[in-house]
DNA sequence: TTGACATCGTTGCCTTTGCAACGAATTGTG
DNA sequence: CACAATTCGTTGCAAAGGCAACGATGTCAA
């Protein structure tokens, strides 16, 4: 707060650098808020049922979609391509996951739910969906205007 | 789409599991937007300087707070402690950060920019700055209350 | 048909991350 | 003053991540 400092003569003087505060700085505060609630909800299912964010954005997909290749997951779940194969991997030593070799193009794997990584997902989602109504509600009015601004970060080509 | 599967008789009848759509599930979408956000940013600073997130947050701390100690960066960039030590050694390599002993308490490491820092910080706050400045473009109407919603996010104890 | 080119999933390699443990320094308590 | 408890920053280690290359398969056009 010294708006006229002393500038000694042994201190260099250097051109001062436009204000800026990281706490209003978008991609910060997003970055922060989405780890916070990625890390809210990977409490109710990481220690308990070893599963990390790969591996539940893979499950969920599964639930939802039914079988899918990992090209696919790579598409609509966002996950690197290895990431996604790798999560698939540890799905399948841990019995939730199947990997079938796909019958029309034997390039792709065709991954689906286990039994046990249907029972899975009959405990994981209704936490899921309980996470997202809490979160509705503590946004409430601005909700809409949420979505809307996500929608139009994930339209812009940069 | 079939909504009554024919239940063959090999196949195991499993409880229906709740319809969950991961591309309206907010943890999510933050993610992936702020990912998106972050990458859109890095992509100015990464290749060319060699700096990455957790450098560019100390880097912007230091030169808007000044000398800070690695606990302050922790605290006030939420940068986790290993994280920030690591990030601050790389840059102390890379001559942009000087790292002094604290005089009043030898346990604290005082961290500064260099005035090789400072050029650099010269370089880059422009940068970020005209890049919040699109994003406020972009969101426009928007804006006020995706602000208050991560408020929101942030002031939530979970 | 054949050969160049593209796609899929995995893996090797190296870097980064997260967590816990540690030594050094400081604070608090009796 | 002693000495337990706390704080700070670093580091060891194992796990996770990112990227590029690879073999296997598929596609397409000459």
């Amino acid at each position: 707060m010294d708006d006229t400092p002393p500038s000694l003569p042994d201190m260099p003087v250097e051109t001062p650098l436009p204000a800026f505060d990281l706490d209003r700085f978008l991609p910060y505060r997003m970055s922060v808020a989405a780890e916070r609630l990625s890390a809210g909800l990977a409490r109710a299912y990481r220690a308990q049922f070893g599963i990390g964010v790969p591996e539940w954005r893979v499950l969920v997909h599964l639930a939802h979609a039914g079988a899918q290749s990992v090209r696919d997951l790579e598409r609509r779940a966002n996950l690197e391509k290895s990431k996604a194969s790798r999560a698939a991997a540890r799905l399948e030593a841990a019995g939730y996951v199947a990997k079938t070799p796909n019958a029309g193009d034997r390039r792709l794997v065709s991954l689906s739910l286990t039994v046990e990584g249907h029972a899975l997902m009959a405990e994981l989602l209704p936490l899921a969906l309980a996470y997202q109504k809490r979160l509705e509600a503590l946004l409430a009015d601005h909700l809409g205007a949420l979505e809307a601004a996500l929608d139009r970060m994930m339209d812009e080509p940069a």
